[in-house]
DNA sequence: TCATTAAATTGTT
DNA sequence: AACAATTTAATGA
């Protein structure tokens, strides 16, 4: 395993391309935009770092610029379950940014990534002052929703095509996950982490899934071919 | 820029 | 879990 090294050390001004890749700032007013490009931050988080930590005070409300992150939580027997990855464009923690309360889950990067954070009092700032800001955090909160209920039904599910389908479905959001566009950037490992399955049967659900047409598979990524078919297909 | 080599990823058993 | 085949990234002339 690698190192657990923090990325809050590293931090520097983002770059144009950067800022770019933040879904957010397009739905401020230039003063609102102003003031938080000037108190964003991005570090780089390699493999195996953690973005943040169970039990440790916000201090960011994180977005993923470039990579993969995954959040997940241990339970009692520090056996650890993962709830979702997250892409490009995704942006979490508004709930414990919301309640300035201690992170609730651990997020770790699976692969090198580029991590941007708000600090949480501009947030609130935001929060308190523009409508636009306000409009994305509902519209994120709400779709979010979504997306744990239909999580629900897929740890139901013992098909692993299906399984495989549901998770990429949600990791192609284009809601909440702007950033990812046609083709998500995901080694077939990093899928098997986070379905929960092994990389040999996600490889056979993965060229199923791509004899449907619903999915490309391609060196280090998929592209998505019918993305309401992935929601909704069955077997 | 190109050729060679190493590393990463995939497909299969 | 192991292996070969393929693709990409890194290196250096």
């Amino acid at each position: 395993m690698n190192s657990e090294t923090s990325l809050h050390q590293r931090r520097r001004l983002p770059r144009r391309e950067e800022l770019e890749g933040i879904p957010w700032l397009a739905a401020l007013q230039p003063i609102e935009r102003e003031r938080a490009v000037e108190e964003l931050r991005v570090g780089d988080a390699q493999s195996g770092d953690f973005v943040c930590r169970i039990g440790r005070p916000i201090t960011y409300w994180f977005g993923v610029v470039e990579g993969l992150l995954k959040m997940s939580s241990d339970n009692a027997d520090g056996q650890t379950m993962t709830f979702t990855g997250v892409p490009p464009g995704g942006w979490f923690g508004e709930g414990t940014a919301l309640k300035r309360e201690v992170y609730r889950y651990n997020i770790q990067a699976l692969r090198k990534s580029v991590v941007a954070g708000l600090p949480v009092d501009t947030f609130h700032w935001l929060l308190d002052h523009s409508i636009g800001f306000n409009r994305f955090v509902m519209n994120q909160i709400n779709e979010r929703l979504g997306q744990f209920i239909a999580a629900r039904e897929i740890d139901r599910m013992n098909n692993p095509e299906l399984r495989v389908a549901r998770n990429l479905a949600s990791l192609f959001n284009p809601v909440l996950y702007p950033g990812v566009g046609e083709v998500l950037r995901i080694t077939q490992q990093e899928l098997a982490y986070l379905v929960g399955l092994s990389r040999q049967r996600v490889n056979e659900a993965l060229t199923a899934l791509a004899a449907r047409r619903l999915i490309r598979v391609e060196y280090g990524g998929l592209r998505v071919l019918d993305l309401a078919g992935l929601r909704s297909s069955e077997f």
